[in-house]
DNA sequence: TAATAAACCGAGTACGCGGTCTATTATTGC
DNA sequence: GCAATAATAGACCGCGTACTCGGTTTATTA
């Protein structure tokens, strides 16, 4: 008899994906051949169909992994940030988890060819959904308690906020992805600069002196 | 002999572009075969390539058209608006002129799919970065004029700032075309809000009381 | 009204693609 | 060392697709 090692299964699943995840993010996912996957990864096709029943799994699998090794999974960050007792400096944290990605230059393209197939892929789109409803409750609760902490701005509907917070945080991986000159790094400070306006903004007069 | 009516045929090509641009929008360009352009349009495929050279042509097309016709065109409003001596009021209007499309079921998704094509369609890339840097010009030099003359926070740089906005107005379509829930027309005040925060912010201490 | 070319049709085609099948080699347990 | 099975290879296949081609109809104009 033989057994299956999983690690090195998962190991070589892994290495297909990496290599897979280049592709498609410079390539998108239709225009991307099986193919090419295969001489990427220095296989067959009939030995990548052996890891994936099809193209599509393939695909899902690059945004299935939550980074389950390397340490805390960005749930169990996510959820200790919300019973942060310094609800401001544990948005900053979530600012930063969040936006860690965009750095990765593979990243931003990758994203934005995810959020364009989840329109027709429903099974793509629940799991997208499921990870942004996360990342949205703990922005939304934070934001709330931040509020009762006279952190920021009362008068905010945390919800709505939340949204463009999020909006901000993806603007990092459209632009990324967009414009060449953007450099998210460099970004990062600006983007940090317009949530403290925003979120912080005192109950001033709104006009500024005019000229 | 026969000669060809530039009205009739134009207006052939756009109601083709119409269309077209509905199922781009519904599914993407690579899924939309052009046997259901045509059927769509109500015409065979040998009238359809008749009208246009190849697939790719037809959703350039849909990007190219300035709104040329009905009053003035994106371009001339956006020179006028430079030129204005009430820069903040001409950015409003700028940031008005650039959102209206996003109240546009098909315009979110469809301008989605055109960023990510951008990627590997040089053509397409070019078209969309002209478009783009018109828009940046106009509102950088609207943040310098509106910073000379005292209505926003001097200490801003232009070109970033100009970024940032352009990104949020971006987010506005990524937003509705990711979030079935998000209603563009209702977070539009939100939009406005967080750009006069982050814009017109007064250089005053940050940090508001603690708690 | 005849000539001419545009507008239109739809079957046909070549080809690239995702996925399968059979065969061979490596690796494990007994 | 002998099954038994995982891992790998690569030729193969059927389907869907963008686009073509020969032909017909419709409109314009001289």
């Amino acid at each position: 008899m033989r057994k299956v090692d999983p690690a090195k299964h998962r190991a070589r699943r892994q290495y297909i994906l990496h290599a897979a995840a280049q592709l498609f993010a410079a390539k998108g996912f239709e225009r991307t051949t099986t193919a090419e996957i295969c001489k990427a990864a220095g296989m067959s096709s009939g030995n990548l169909f052996h890891y994936f029943p099809n193209k599509r799994a393939i695909f899902h699998a690059i945004f299935e992994e939550d980074g389950a090794d390397s340490g805390e999974s960005k749930a169990e960050r996510l959820a200790r940030a919300q019973a942060s007792d310094d609800p401001w400096a544990a948005l900053l944290e979530v600012v930063e988890l969040l936006t860690a990605d965009a750095m990765n230059p593979v990243a931003p393209p990758l994203v934005m060819e995810a959020v364009v197939q989840a329109h027709r892929d429903p099974e793509l789109d629940a799991l997208l959904g499921r990870d942004n409803a996360q990342e949205h409750t703990a922005v939304a609760t934070l934001l709330a308690k931040a509020a009762a902490a006279g952190q920021i701005d009362p008068a905010l509907d945390p919800h709505d906020a939340a949204t463009w917070v999020l909006a901000l945080i993806a603007s990092l991986y459209t632009s990324a992805a967009t414009d060449p000159a953007f450099r998210p790094a460099a970004q990062l400070p600006v983007l940090r600069l317009i949530l403290q306006r925003f979120l912080k903004a005192p109950p001033l007069d709104v006009h500024p002196p005019r000229a």
